[in-house]
RNA sequence: GUGAUUGUAGCUCAGUUGGUUAGAGCGCCAGGUUGUGGCCCUGGAGGUCGGGGGUUCGAGUCCCCUCAUUCACCCCA
């Protein structure tokens, strides 16, 4: 084994892999367009006080899970970005998108960063799907984000998949909340373990959804949220339920669903996947209508948004057997030679193939005519030609389908004439550039 | 950061109470068929047994250290 080795929690996606990957970014190109959604491409870097300013410096992923450096030895730290959100408020108002029209829907497909410890379903880089509607954020503008969101995963056939929903609120509500949540748990602080202790000072919501059982039990008699909600935050909730219904959403309330960053407001919203291990949701989000403010906006921007784990959903899709049919399309042609001294003939017949929109392949190692036709067939060739002497002499040449050893002898205009009109493009996922 | 798990061929894995030359299947290469694939048959290549140290006449096997992996806590998509 190579002296080398991938960085802890990073991978090399290969070539069968990378069909799977074109397949379903296809798909999500194609759903989200569908929605109106636009594509944005942000640095991978940002100055690290962006996102300690937006996710919020109590959280773990500023706390501790952070990639940050410094490019010049007194300059500003800048950080591999940790999610996407911030990014994009911060292009957002920076090109001051809001003044050119009122609402924004924007979403990626992106590369993100986060130093934890490797586990499945958790890489150290990770990609995430995500969209974020800017400008509105009416119980009709998250309930067509959760809608888009659930059809790339029904568009992708993917099933058993479980919406939980929740509201936080608005910020008074989580204030007043978050002192009876410490008033309750303060006299339980005995059963707590020392990260929900920490917890209970600065961001005692988190601990409603902790896995230790023990905790799990105190929390269960604990004050619930819903019963801090003013009227219409209350309102609102029930209307995006609502619409939910309306589009024959299912999903199930649950009232200790809190998000890890601190920028959420009202909606909140998670999708688990029965096919994941530990680490079960395939994607979350919810309304950050505070995050524009938080970034130096004079104006409340309105704000939903949600991110799906790639890997995640590529795991599900793996178990669930939806990635066995999408298999890499071999070449049209593989051009088999019968021996060395015909090379450019064989390698003149190849360029005109390609000229032509065929793909073409063909030995480039001196093989045997055997080890060109297995490789013909490994590669899923659908056609052999041959090139050999009484080929070159008479100029017409062997074309053999591969799937019904049916073998003509056609001169390469002929050849080219029939394959061209046949071509097909399987590799190109749907809805990419147009 | 904490706890556990597993490291033997390209891949998936056997390898007995420590014993002589470390195996299988798949894959790869070649031949059987010197101008035609898939199936079959035959042969071949490929291993510092993760690394280092120790115990022993002898270590893939036992002990220690180390590195890596995987899973879980945690956190999150």
């Amino acid at each position: 084994m190579s002296e080398y080795r991938a960085v802890k929690g990073t991978k090399d996606i290969f070539p069968d892999e990378i069909t799977s990957w074109k397949y379903i970014e296809g798909v999500i190109h194609r759903v989200v367009g569908l929605y109106g959604f636009q594509e944005i491409r942000t640095p991978v870097f940002e100055y690290t006080d962006l996102f300690q300013r937006s996710i919020g410096s109590t959280t773990d992923i500023v706390g501790k899970e952070m990639f940050s450096f410094r490019p010049e030895p007194d300059g500003r730290s800048v950080t591999l970005r940790p999610e996407m959100t911030a990014g994009v408020m911060r292009a957002f108002l920076q090109a001051n998108l809001f003044s050119a029209s009122p609402v924004h829907k924007l979403y990626y497909i992106a590369e993100l960063f986060r130093k934890e410890r490797p586990q499945a379903g958790r890489q150290r880089q990770f990609s995430q799907f995500g969209a974020e509607m800017l400008g509105a954020s009416s119980p009709e503008a998250v309930a067509e984000v959760i809608d888009m969101m659930m059809q790339v995963f029904t568009s992708l056939g993917v099933s058993g998949l479980r919406l939980r929903m929740n509201t936080l609120g608005d910020f008074d509500d989580r204030v007043r909340y978050r002192e009876a949540l410490r008033a309750y748990l303060e006299p339980h602080s005995g059963l707590l373990d020392g990260p929900s202790r920490e917890r209970l000072e600065k961001n005692p919501l988190r601990i409603l959804d902790s896995k230790n059982p023990d905790i799990q039990s105190v929390i269960a008699d604990a004050p619930k949220l819903h019963d801090f909600l003013n009227p219409s935050a209350k309102e609102e909730f029930d209307q995006v339920l609502l619409y939910l219904d309306q589009k024959s959403i299912e999903y199930v309330i649950d009232p200790f669903l809190v998000r890890g960053l601190d920028y959420y407001c009202h909606t909140a919203f998670e999708v688990v996947s029965p096919e994941l291990g530990a680490q079960d949701a395939i994607g979350g989000g919810g309304r950050y209508d505070g995050l524009a403010r938080e970034l130096g906006s004079k104006s409340d921007i309105p704000a939903v948004g949600f991110a799906v784990g790639m890997e995640r959903l590529l795991i599900t899709m793996e178990k669930q057997g939806l990635l066995r049919h999408i298999v890499p399309s071999g070449p049209r042609v593989y051009i088999v030679l019968q021996d060395e001294g015909l090379k450019t003939h064989a390698l003149s017949a190849g360029d005109l193939l390609r000229r032509s929109g065929i793909r073409t392949e063909m030995d480039l190692c001196g093989r045997s005519m055997k080890a060109q036709m297995r490789e013909a067939n490994r590669q899923h060739a659908d056609y052999a030609l041959f090139v050999g002497k009484s080929e070159v002499e008479s100029q017409v040449y062997g074309l053999k389908n591969l799937r019904t050893s049916e073998q003509d002898f056609l001169s390469i205009r002929e050849v080219i004439a029939r394959l061209a009109s046949s071509t097909k493009h399987v590799d190109v996922p749907d809805g990419g550039l147009d």
